[in-house]
DNA sequence: AAGTGGTCTAGACCACGTC
DNA sequence: ACGTGGTCTAGACCACTTT
């Protein structure tokens, strides 16, 4: 006989075994955590937390008293780490670098103002250009609300980027995070050494402290970038 | 005096508040389980609940016999959904719709094969369009592995998408996604229907069944796509 | 050696949603 | 109404890592 199943990672092999295997197809009911239990020989709270783990993975769907269905459709859900630009950089064996652009304080446009909804009160501009072995790997274009990060105003991000003074003095409630590709327009072109017209794939933030804006930034990252990870 | 603490997502809470309010700055030492589980009056495994899902989250650092520390850098994780592209198309409210562009066996590019570790061997390639509301969404360019999916030589794709069909034939153990952007080019400008040199975002993704690649794909969606989640 | 998180157990009560 | 998952408890043992 096979070993016997003691961890929560256990149950969550074999149930995972089963499912590839097909014993439990798509759609199907499978046994309630009770029986599972009864079944594996382990408590209940030890299924649970399997269950609940590869349910949180897609790949089952669970409701209380219509019990727990092997997915129909499973949602693949990935998983993106988003660290701060300098250690994206150094993971990747690279020397940092970076270079202030601009600083300003000015009225931001109206895209920005509505998302930030900030209405027509000046914010905090900086643009700047993350290096990686002294070539441009990535351009910061950011909006701060100096109504809720007040020390802002006295920082010039010369010789820290906004990226990473932020995490340090502006803890966010809650975000929106996006992606998308977009074509390098005249500056970025400039800015970031590429092709007018280059495809960049962007990656905009906008954080809340509460119900208030603290900052919205995208970041353009050089032609090539690709940003991966596990299933 | 406030309310009392009785579940796992209160003691998260709290503790939220605590990083939040600077009471346990970036880096701190925080108190242990049994410790906290005290204060709180809740049992220990609430608090490890609660411990164990902000770690995830990546805002605390924790270590056996270490203990707990606030993370210095909170790296962000956003957690990604990638459903079907027709319930992607279906969840915004238009209506969908799938044209097979090609289907062929051929040897695939070089990086394909690497990519997929199948030597020379021929694969199933499709080409196909998915539309909303009539408008081309995303262009899929698919490469098939039959020796590990053989039901696939006798699938032509025309009425189920790749993208479905596989869901429901071929379960994977373990994946890779990336993200990045890329000039259209001509095939896929006119298949798009957008201007050639158009920025697309583009889905990528490799699938195995233990050892074997199962397939290979990747999305082109139109100019101006974006894909978004919260942090 | 000792402290901390990681996990398991057995039992209990509860919330929710379906029937 | 009632079955199912969601969670809490108190206690225990274990695994890992640092001291």
């Amino acid at each position: 006989m096979t070993e016997a199943i003691r961890t929560w990672q256990g149950v969550m092999e074999e149930v995972r075994r089963r499912i590839h295997a097909r014993d439990w197809p798509p759609g199907a009911l499978i046994p309630n955590e009770a029986d599972l239990a009864a079944e594996f020989g382990v408590a209940r709270a030890t299924v649970n937390r399997a269950l609940r783990t590869l349910a949180e993975a897609g790949l089952l769907d669970r409701r209380r008293k219509a019990g727990t269905r092997v997915a129909l459709q499973p949602v693949a859900k990935a998983t993106l780490d988003i660290p701060v630009l300098r250690l994206e950089v150094e993971a990747r064996g690279k020397e940092y670098g970076y270079r202030r652009l601009a600083r300003t304080e000015a009225p931001p446009p109206d895209d920005i103002a509505t998302a930030m909804q900030t209405g027509d009160a000046p914010l905090l501009h900086i643009r700047a250009l993350h290096l990686a072995d002294d070539r441009p790997y990535a351009l910061e274009d950011r909006w701060i609300n100096p109504g809720v990060i007040a020390a802002a105003r006295d920082e010039p991000f010369i010789g820290i980027s906004a990226n990473e003074w932020l995490l340090a003095h502006a803890p966010y409630t809650h975000g929106e995070i996006g992606f998308s590709a977009t074509n390098a327009r005249a500056p970025e072109a400039a800015e970031l050494g590429c092709a007018t017209g280059s495809a960049l794939f962007v990656l905009d933030r906008l954080t809340w402290d509460h119900a208030r804006a603290i900052t919205r930034v995208a970041i353009f990252y050089a032609p090539g970038h690709r940003m991966r990870t596990g299933l």
